[in-house]
DNA sequence: TTGTAAGCGTTATCAC
DNA sequence: GTGATAACGCTTACAA
């Protein structure tokens, strides 16, 4: 593997010619050239049906010609929202939250919505910085990942009057609106079966758990299947760390060198099991009949990974979609959308088999 | 591999207790409350060096006491400026642009500006419609990938005096403000090593060239490459599809299947690479003994996939980061950045080996 | 169907 | 340092 330094040139300055920012028409400019009043450009704008044809043909003619756009600031000023919806995630880095994310920028954008982006790099205090920034850029609403964060800033979005929806997640006790899946439960759906194949010495390499309930939930949904199987607590080697490849490959080694090493390695997400595979591969480790291997999130990565990679299918981007659907509804009606579950469930490739 | 489809459930409707959405504090509720005048709470806010510490802690404290915060909209439209910008790429799906996009956020928000997002799905129709969408939405700003596209968009730009970065491009003679790599002399230095190699016989699995200028060049690159070596163009086999895993691994097969099958096969980015690489396993085909596979990117698929891909590397992390700081230095000094050029250089792994 | 005119909540320019 | 006050460009009753 040959690397070389990144190189930067840097080339002549460009020579860009910027309009004349001083004077972009506005809707007085407009009317004045066409001839009627401002009131009667601003229907055209937003309530073409409201005007007389003639009418808005000429001023239709005069906005193209003189090349006008309504200014932003004084539109939402006037008509009080922004048209715009506001997402923090974690980090678009992660192929599940850049997937939902499309899915909803996509329904969003077919609605006359735009999308501000925020992350937060799993950091919690950073979340709270970035609702205040997007709500402060007049997001007319919020999608956040998740339920755990502090009261206050529930408290600070309900004082604003920013509709807000939770995704990724599903706890029909908190009473917010949200649209996602039951992370425990899909989790214990793959633990039972891989309890039932045999499996007593197990291992989860996990995300951090501290700021990301997704992750916790996950665990608890593999303690709850040693639970209802009989399995005692002590046969669950956990093991956390932060997201990616290389963290789960050491993760691994780690759990492999246990003096009781299991037969089957839940991974918290599929990128760490990805790791975890790589490292398999490079000590000789054969999958799955060494050792089982689980993702979680069905990712493109557990498709064309060597094996295929047994793991939790979530649906991202049907979870986006939804979301976005159910703030714009939220907007639109003015009354909180119903919660949304739904299905995360296992999928069975190849680096799951049963012990012995 | 065991599917079922996606339920859905709905739970009872969530009570959520909205604020009295008509009485949010004003600038002037707090210089009331505070008894001062509405510019020294604008000063507070603006230039808080500007005012004595006494005056400011007291109009601090109201603004706390009264959860103000600034109304966005009469904030653009006093100041005229949103600190927003806009990024307009094909699609967050594909993880070259989720990772630059993340990285250009990093920077934006480190300056204090938010970003709006759009994607295009690689239509040009659709990219025209989002240029004026995330305009109309007051992007200060804007983020473009590559140079081709309608000149009325960069007419509409300059007329609206919004400062425009190209980016995943590198064409000094296009005049505009640019940071990114050379696709064509990219792609066009892998091929040489490649044909050094022994390879005479090669294809090139493409991403659609009609709207991707950056897929175009780099097929040019390996055209020039060709002719340098001597190959008649003949030996490039050129097979243009969609993007996807499952894509490249259809085109693989069609190369394979030629009269004259290629001994290397250049993909024009790694997901193409990877779905071929998947072929090949199933097809029973050896990479790189039987053939050799090359991508472009290198996203972290490149390193996990089995053999792990021989690629382009490049920085897109970089160029989203320099992509930021070169808008912001527009908007706060006036004059276009320059243009720069990143170097994005062969990473050598297991899937290219010499021919025989 | 169209026009008039009153805000909308800031920022910024002046005086003081 | 601070206070009046005039924009800023649009939407939207209400009137005609």
């Amino acid at each position: 593997m040959t690397e070389v330094a990144g190189r930067i040139e840097i080339y002549g300055q460009c020579e860009i010619v910027m309009a004349n920012t001083t004077s972009l028409p506005t809707l007085q400019d407009v009317a004045a050239a066409a001839g009627v009043s401002t009131a009667t450009v601003s229907r055209v704008i937003n309530f073409p049906a409201q005007v007389a044809p003639a009418t808005r043909a000429k001023v239709e003619a005069t906005i193209a010609q003189l090349g006008y756009s309504p200014h932003f600031g004084a539109r939402v000023m006037a008509a009080r929202r922004t048209n715009t919806v506001g997402a923090i995630i974690p980090t678009m880095e992660n192929a599940v939250f850049a997937r939902g994310l499309q899915a909803f920028q996509d329904e969003l954008s077919a609605h006359g919505y735009t999308m501000l982006v925020a992350s937060t790099g799993y950091s919690a205090a950073n979340e709270a910085e970035q609702v205040k920034a997007l709500v402060a850029r007049g997001a007319d609403a919020l999608l956040l990942i998740g339920h755990k964060r502090d009261q206050a800033i529930y408290d600070f979005l309900a004082a604003q009057g920013i509709p807000t929806i939770i995704t990724w997640a599903f706890d029909p006790s908190s009473g917010r609106p949200s649209v996602g899946f039951d992370n425990a439960a899909a989790m214990r759906d793959m633990a039972r079966q891989v309890i039932d194949m045999g499996h007593r010495q197990l291992a989860l390499i996990s995300a951090e758990t501290a700021s990301n309930d997704r992750a916790m939930e996950r665990y608890l949904g593999i303690q709850a299947a040693m639970q209802d199987k009989g399995l005692p607590e002590e046969n669950l080697l956990f093991i956390e760390t932060s997201y990616g490849i290389e963290e789960g490959a050491i993760a691994f080694k780690q759990a492999m060198s246990a003096s009781n090493p299991p037969s089957a390695v839940f991974c918290g997400n599929d990128v760490l099991a990805v790791g975890a595979l790589r490292q398999a591969r490079d000590s000789g480790i054969h999958v799955p009949d060494d050792v089982s291997i689980i993702g979680f999130d069905d990712i493109e990565l557990a498709q064309v990974a060597y094996p295929p990679l047994t793991t939790v299918h979530v649906p991202h981007r049907e979870m986006g979609r939804l979301a976005a659907a159910a703030l714009i509804g939220w907007l639109k009606d003015g009354t909180p959308p119903n919660t949304v579950e739904l299905l995360a469930y296992p999928v069975m490739r190849s680096t799951l088999a049963p012990k012995d």
